[in-house]
DNA sequence: GTATTTGCAAATCATTTGCATAAAC
DNA sequence: GTTTATGCAAATGATTTGCAAATAC
């Protein structure tokens, strides 16, 4: 369906098609979980093991500069990816540390003011708390 | 001038007082350069040579859990603390990864609708770009 | 006095790198 | 054919952990 379009994308970035480079790239599009690169490794290698750790390891990282992929850190846990797609903000578990997807809402402007000398290139709502699996679980901590 | 407070606080959180947990949250206190963990290791060991990196990470650790710290995640890079005071935002420099304070800004009501049945602790905006000492010698990446 | 914390060094975890081989363009 | 990407294993960087000795309460 969009195979088309991810080596077209590949290609504008000047990043070669490799079936390697073209699974991340595929599995992030047909996946929104937020995989860790160890899961996507996982995931892929599991369809064709043909990869290698250290070859997912890179392409996120081409990915991610390109412009394709963007990542997530959560403290202390492994950074988090996903395609970029439709624009969205995330919710981050406590708990768990799911990464989750929030229905895309403009930052209005009063919140760009303090801003300065500084130059803006996205603006992202992070939301923290328990996510719809964890917050009935409330117990420890 | 708020020693006495920083006791106070470390106790209502189970928390006893040693020289080297007051040092780093005095420092945090005292500082709003987001530091690295290992930046606050120096500063801390430099004035009282007698904290481990050990401890000065166990203590980070300690002092988020008990809500005293917030910890920054920033994409591959290390993470990043501050104390917390006043309520603000972040600005998280593309180029050298630094961590500024944005003015505070009420997130408004409709942003906090799509969230279905998740528990929501707190919602901080994250901005990107450069900052005032990396916007002027933009040109490499 | 007792429970917590420290410091050390070793362990772990996520991620990156060097380099020879293989594949994309 | 040339340039870029792969796979391996080893390196790095950040952070954590085990444990005996020290210290806050």
């Amino acid at each position: 369906m969009d195979a088309k379009a991810i080596k077209k994308a590949l290609g504008e970035s000047g990043l070669r098609c490799t079936p390697q480079r073209y699974a991340v790239m595929a599995f992030l599009m047909a996946h929104n979980s937020h995989p860790t690169a160890a899961e996507i490794f996982e995931a892929v290698n599991q369809m064709d093991p043909r990869s290698s750790r250290a070859t997912t390891y890179n392409n996120l990282r081409d990915l991610v500069q390109a412009g394709l992929v963007r990542e997530v850190a959560a403290e202390g846990r492994a950074a988090r990816f996903d395609a970029k797609g439709m624009r969205h903000h995330h919710f981050i578990c406590d708990r768990c540390g799911s990464v989750e997807d929030v229905e895309w809402y403009d930052v209005p402007r009063p919140a760009l003011r303090a801003l300065g000398k500084r130059v803006l290139r996205e603006c992202e709502l992070i939301f923290r708390g328990l996510c719809a699996k964890c917050a009935p679980r409330y117990a420890s901590r």
